[in-house]
RNA sequence: GGGCGCUUAGCUCAGCUGGUUCAGAGCGUCUGCCUUACAAGCAGAGGGUCGGCGGUUCGAAUCCGUCAGCGCCCACCA
């Protein structure tokens, strides 16, 4: 067979990725083995596929894949997600692009929308994956809002009602005005930014005009309050206190005043009323232990409707609220001003309207965080009170918090522990309802019309249903048109956080086979970001409905950057197309490029050049195969000792590092994974045994080494499958007889553990090498060919015997010669303690050789020294354990043997 | 404001509970090789007072304290 000389992914991925699907090698069933499953995050069903994607993904297959060597029923399961907000918006905007505006809509017209764009653009992600290699058992692909998952999450969401752990409230909210919704507090993102902090004048009702005072009494207390450390503002006009705000245009909705009532400087406001500037309504100064005394003036303004603080003293102060905003954030008919407007201009217009008016003390430059949508950033999240679903979240953090405590569930790395622990103990209720119409419909019914402020609803899995419980507790007199179905949708984590129950029916179908079978999972492989939102909330959906965890380990991953560091994103231009490296580089390529740039825990500073080293080490797998592809073998030859410890060592260097390998995998830390086992091929077969057993051009060779070489090869392909299944799979099919059907896939990779005959093995080699490296380095420094023979002196050992034909072999010497002293005219080079040296004759530069190993006896001295001074420090031959002081004994003693040698060379040199 | 983490070679990172010559790996760099498996390769070499300071110890990259710089998470200060 002719093989070209570089391997070309494309012919192979393609094939093999057929391959296996019609052989149904992804799928999974419960059998007698032993399960080892992992369920997909979902990508947004709309999504394309993203290098954070790629790196996310092609973890998971590694472990799937590497689970599936060992013999266990490996099941992933993927799927997208609804990602209600993010589609809605998305729908929206397309919607807008063909004229089409939301509200004219009706909700089942929207939602053909939605699910035509959902079949058109949903499932491109998969199908990416496939690229990728993704080992995913497809039959299983499912959905967030299929059928057997919208059940299950409509009879949570029942239970949980059921139970009193779901509950409807009015409570001030974050309401997002683009996509009109309110979020979850963990939806909302806060960023420091760039504003102004503005001094409004609010003059003091009464006192508000000079020309007109009826109350001189009072005037004359003030001056005395001054005299007591009050701080009173007066201008032309009257007195005024001074109020700093970032968002004047919420003065239209201030109720009252605050001040501290310990706060010397404002005392002369107790009692007062003051007048909200360009409004002029007169409000209450109230006083607040809250108000922090430090901060600008003192004086809060209060506007219970949009903030969350003046929501409580608005509270405990019986304020009255008057909400001004619109829910797309354009100032209300409540407002006296500006009605109409977008919140953002009325904040400029205002500004100026205040200066104009002279109710303007100053600004001042300032920086505050502001919260946006985690969805939609580019639009500031308003605070607004309204009645939505909640979820009770004290009892799920108490039954969420344990697993991961006591280490039932592991977190790699284990930092997370204390971030998931902070975020549980300070757990706030989980607003569970939205404004949107993409997304499980909430399944309660309210009796009668929207404007009956009775609230009288049912929770029910259906209207049938509802209607029944309707009657039971409103009257049998109720009729099926009387109930009307909550409008909102549920948030798209509530779907989420069932993913790995209700992927096997677990909700449905409590106890069935396959979620007995596949449940706990074995990993999840997800970002940190979505610790809360997703992570935290299964293992809550878990506990709570099979009083079990989801999964044993938690995988998280980091960030894909870019070189510099900085995140990768549209706007910057700086992301790759995944499909595009895929073409460029073969899919394996672009797998170990990521997983060597992805130190576990850590983000990944992702370069194209990694790709390129990992498509360079298909090509150079590719070509031992061919190499031994190429070889014959000849009946005649019988193997030679050499060959035959070739193979030994060569077994031996395998069961230890894939005992390394096994070891460094259940740490997760998969690129010292990938990184020892390019290693193992790179250096160890390819570099070392392969030339050692090499025969010379054209020569065959015996067998039972080819034999041996075809074993060891099949199993390098079995532990470099996981990162790089297609070239494995080729060239396991390829290395040897296959039936249809086989695969590397479906193949076991067992490895004896290491022994303690292995371990001398590799020591004996490791010395041999350095003899072999000792010679080509005096080549390199002589700039002598490595096709020139040349001749090695060397003291006896029996390792050196041993392994002599091979080093003779591989340093390209004409004889090793056994000898006591080493002649003249040699170039000597230490391996431990022993010299070894090589006649050079006149090619010896003595002056530099002299030099050279004067330096060394120098260092070699220094080192000494510090070993004697160690050694005289009574306290260290005390206290150290015996091992230590031995070994520092046998430090000192092979460095007088080492120096001992470089003066013979250096007297031989003179 | 609170919490967590990081700082080791030019770059990205390993170095576990202090003691195998422990200062490492990959990439990059430099030098020499087109040696019939692979130039996407081979061989060889150079490169760091382990962020600063102090402490504990016979012994510190490793433990403690402190300072500096960086990063992340959480938090209602207008």
């Amino acid at each position: 067979m002719e093989l070209a000389t570089k391997y070309s992914p494309a012919d192979v991925e393609g094939k093999w990725y057929q391959y296996w699907l019609d052989n149904k090698l992804f799928s999974s069933k419960p059998d007698g083995r032993e399960p080892y499953t992992i369920v997909i995050p979902p990508p947004n069903v709309t999504g394309v596929l993203h290098m954070g994607h790629m790196l996310n993904n092609t973890i998971q297959d590694i472990l799937v894949r590497k689970a599936r060597l060992e013999g266990k029923n490996a099941c992933w399961v993927p799927g997208t997600d609804h990602a209600s907000i993010a589609t809605e918006a998305k729908v929206v905007n397309r919607l807008a692009e063909q004229g089409i505006k939301k509200r004219d809509l009706s909700r089942e017209e929207f939602l053909k929308h939605a699910w035509a764009w959902t079949e058109e653009h949903g499932g491109i992600i998969l199908k990416q994956l496939r690229r990728l290699g993704a080992s995913c058992d497809w039959d299983r692909t499912a959905f967030t809002m299929d059928e057997l998952r919208s059940e299950s999450v409509l009879k949570v969401f029942v239970d949980l009602y059921d139970k009193g752990l779901i509950y409807r409230g009015l409570r001030m909210v974050n309401w997002d005005p683009k996509a009109q919704t309110v979020l979850s507090t963990e939806e909302v993102i806060y960023r420091d930014e760039k504003s102004h902090l503005f001094h409004l004048k609010y003059y003091v009702d009464g006192l508000d005009n000079l020309d007109n005072l009826d109350n001189l009494e009072s005037l004359d207390s003030l001056e005395n309050l001054e005299n007591q450390g009050n701080i009173i503002h007066k201008d032309e006009r009257g007195y005024y206190a001074v109020v700093a705000t970032t968002r004047p245009e919420t003065i239209m909705g201030d109720t009252a005043m605050c001040i501290n009532p310990k706060d010397p400087k404002n005392q002369w406001l107790r009692g007062k009323r003051v007048i909200v500037p360009l409004v002029g309504r007169v409000i209450p100064v109230i006083e607040d232990r809250y108000v922090d005394i430090e901060f600008g003036t003192g004086c809060l303004k209060v506007t219970p409707a949009h903030d969350v603080n003046d929501y409580q003293l608005g509270k405990t102060h019986n304020l009255e609220t008057i909400d001004i905003f619109n829910p797309d954030g354009t100032i209300s008919e409540q407002s006296p001003l500006y009605v109409g407007m977008d919140r953002m201009d009325v904040r400029r217009q205002i500004a100026e309207d205040l200066k104009a008016a002279g109710l303007m003390e100053k600004i001042e430059d300032y920086e505050n965080k502001v919260g946006y949508s985690e969805r939609n950033q580019d639009t500031a999240v308003e605070p607004r009170l309204c009645k939505q679903w909640f979820l009770s979240m004290k009892h799920f953090a108490d039954i969420a918090l344990p697993p991961v405590l006591e280490g039932k569930i592991k977190f790699y790395p284990t930092k997370y522990v204390t971030t998931y622990r902070n975020w549980l103990e300070n757990i706030q209720d989980w607003c569970i309802s939205r404004q949107l119409w993409w997304g499980h419909r909430i399944p309660a019914w309210f009796v009668g019309d929207e404007n009956d402020e009775t609230e009288r609803f049912v929770v029910a899995l259906n209207e049938e249903e509802a209607l029944a419980k309707a009657r039971a507790k409103f009257g049998e007199d109720i009729t099926a048109d009387q109930l009307r179905r909550d409008e909102d949708a549920l948030d798209t984590w509530f779907s989420s956080w069932l993913w790995p129950i209700s992927l096997f029916d677990g909700i449905n179908r409590p106890g069935n086979d396959e979620i007995k079978y596949y449940y706990p999972t074995n990993v999840l492989v997800t970002g940190p970001d979505i610790i809360f939102f997703w992570v935290a909330r299964m293992i809550m959906a878990g506990e709570e409905y099979l009083n079990d965890v989801p999964f044993r380990s938690v995988y998280f991953t980091g960030i894909v950057r870019d070189e510099i560091g900085r995140k990768m994103s549209k706007s910057l231009g700086n992301s790759p197309d995944p499909i595009g490296l895929i073409d460029r580089y073969g899919a394996d390529g672009v797998r170990m490029g990521m997983l060597l740039a992805a130190p576990a825990g850590n983000d990944i500073l992702f370069k194209e050049d990694l790709c390129q080293q990992g498509a360079a080490f298909c090509n150079k797998i590719w070509n031992s195969f061919r190499l031994i592809k190429g070889w014959q073998t000849s009946d005649q030859l019988k193997q030679p000792a050499t060959n035959k410890m070739a193979v030994e060592w060569m077994q031996a260097i395998m069961r230890t590092t894939a005992a390394e390998i096994d070891d460094l995998y259940s740490k997760y830390r998969l690129n010292e994974a990938l990184m020892t086992i390019f290693k193992l091929f790179t250096d160890e077969f390819s570099g070392w045994y392969l030339e050692m057993i090499k025969p010379a051009y054209q020569q065959p060779i015996d067998s039972a080494t080819l034999e041996g070489t075809l074993d060891i090869f099949e199993q390098l392909m079995q532990i470099v499958h996981p990162f790089m299944p297609f070239i494995t799979e080729e060239l396991y099919q390829n290395v040897r007889q296959r039936s249809e059907g086989d695969s590397i896939m479906t193949s076991t990779l067992k490895l004896a553990q290491p022994t303690e005959a292995d371990k001398q093995l590799i020591a004996s080699f490791e010395h041999a090498k350095q003899i072999i490296s000792g010679v080509r380095a005096i080549r390199q420094q002589k700039n002598i060919s490595p096709r020139e023979p040349l001749a090695l002196e060397s003291p006896t050992t029996a390792d050196n015997t041993a392994w002599a034909a091979t080093i003779q072999k591989l340093a390209g010497l004409s004889e090793i010669r056994r000898v006591e002293k080493k002649s003249e005219g040699t170039q000597a080079f230490l391996v431990g303690t022993e010299e070894y040296a090589v006649p050079l004759g006149n090619l010896i530069d003595a002056a530099a050789e002299t030099q050279k190993a004067e330096a060394e006896i120098k260092r070699l001295e220094g080192f000494m020294a510090g070993i004697e001074k160690k050694l005289q420090n009574e306290r260290f031959v005390q206290n150290a354990p015996q091992q230590v002081v031995e070994l520092e004994r046998k430090k000192l003693a092979d460095a007088q043997s080492k120096i001992a040698a470089l003066r013979e060379t250096i007297k031989s040199l003179a």
